[in-house]
DNA sequence: AGAACACTCAATAGATTGATTGATAAAGCT
DNA sequence: AGCTTTATCAATCAATCTATTGAGTGTTCT
């Protein structure tokens, strides 16, 4: 009984998370917040909704411990709060995906859509590489970048990527990669990517299956 | 602006699921359907809950694509949906963990971050009683005080510290202990006295440890 | 000190959600 | 066919959530 009172306390616990999260005007405003701190005010233009909107729902974040509040003179900055709110974020957001691409498929017949998901095999992107009519991104830290890397690839560690998102050319489809076929790093990215509307797909090998397979590999920064 | 539009529906069907993971129940269901295929009264009797609204639980669920029901004669049984749904459990999961242990040890989300929960020791705790230059505050509830406390503590529970703010002696520093080292009272006391501009600190050790000690201790209101 | 600013809080009305009840539907049994 | 089991649906009421309004708090500037 006591375990089970513990089990119910945690999962309280987690579907008060998980509530906050379940109203798009606070998604919207943890993804503006998640850029960097911004003010109550600014945050309200950017979303559209009133400035006391703003802060209410801005006090439900804090209450759930997602965003943290720091006062600047006369404005009030909130900030992300630490911890992996991001890729709590991103596992949400490959499930919608995933949940997406079920149903089309099951309305279209295009496989393309569930491929989509799935990601991009080693064949189709030497293909697409000819024409280079993708954009290759490596999203593994800078030094494992310089130790080898696919040729033409370019590098954006994960951290950095929202903030260089304007950096990243949009007119191909992204294909992201990082260590292997279910790192990470690369998973976060492809749902960072989508969130931000851009095209963008998981390459099914990471950089080990692509060196281990005899292709060829750029070194250097 | 076609962005825009497309990243409004997809942080609403972010929300929806989030949403149908707000609430005990669903989670609680979800857990055991996880565990295999059930019939809905097999679920309602694990849950508790009764089978209408096990019924009625289990459509939110389908409807956000996170189970699957399936006949099987006169019953029907519900199954995890496919997708990465155990993957966003536990996230979902580890963010509550990390944001619990961040409770326990720092001042999650006082004002000042650079503010630091210092710690008194027992040994300084009982020189300054000596010359009576601090003010001790036991936070816990009024029945744990009464079974006794530290001598010359005055006690206003944690739930209502805010209130009566004004009847607390504040021409000394203010200590403030509960139950333990990490005891989470305590450590909430400390961070909204420092937010009022009251000077405080947290004793490093709990009501027990000091009776362990076999110091002195004080009983009754 | 007083005005302007940025934000929060409290109160409200309208919409949504949760649990309960009783009625309905679908499958199997006799 | 009738009857039972199993699950859903429809209707209800209380509780909660959302957005809006206007008042209140803390900070800076003059």
């Amino acid at each position: 009984m006591d375990i089970e009172r513990a089990q119910l306390a945690l999962l309280t616990e987690l579907a008060e998370i998980a509530r906050t999260l379940g109203s798009p005007q606070r998604l919207m405003l943890l993804q503006h917040v998640s850029q960097g701190a911004r003010s109550v005010e600014r945050l309200a233009e950017l979303t559209g909704l009133s400035v006391a909107n703003t802060s209410q729902h801005l006090q439900h974040l804090k209450r759930s411990g997602l965003v943290v509040p720091r006062r600047d003179g006369k404005r009030i900055l909130y900030d992300l709060a630490s911890g992996p709110i991001n890729e709590l974020l991103a596992a949400l957001t490959y499930l919608a995906e995933h949940r997406r691409a079920e149903i089309q498929s099951v309305i279209s017949d295009s496989v393309n859509q569930t491929e989509r998901l799935e990601g991009i095999s080693r064949e189709e992107l030497l293909e697409r590489l000819r024409d280079s009519s993708v954009t290759l991104l490596d999203v593994r830290p800078r030094e494992e970048f310089a130790m080898g890397h696919l040729p033409g690839a370019i590098n954006i560690p994960l951290e950095e990527l929202e903030e260089r998102l304007s950096t990243l050319p949009v007119e191909h489809e992204v294909i992201a990669y990082c260590r292997g076929p279910h790192c990470v790093l690369s998973v976060n990215a492809v749902a960072l990517l989508r969130r931000k509307g851009i095209r963008t797909r998981l390459l099914n090998a990471g950089f080990p299956d692509w060196k281990a397979a005899g292709l060829s590999v750029e070194t250097g920064a």
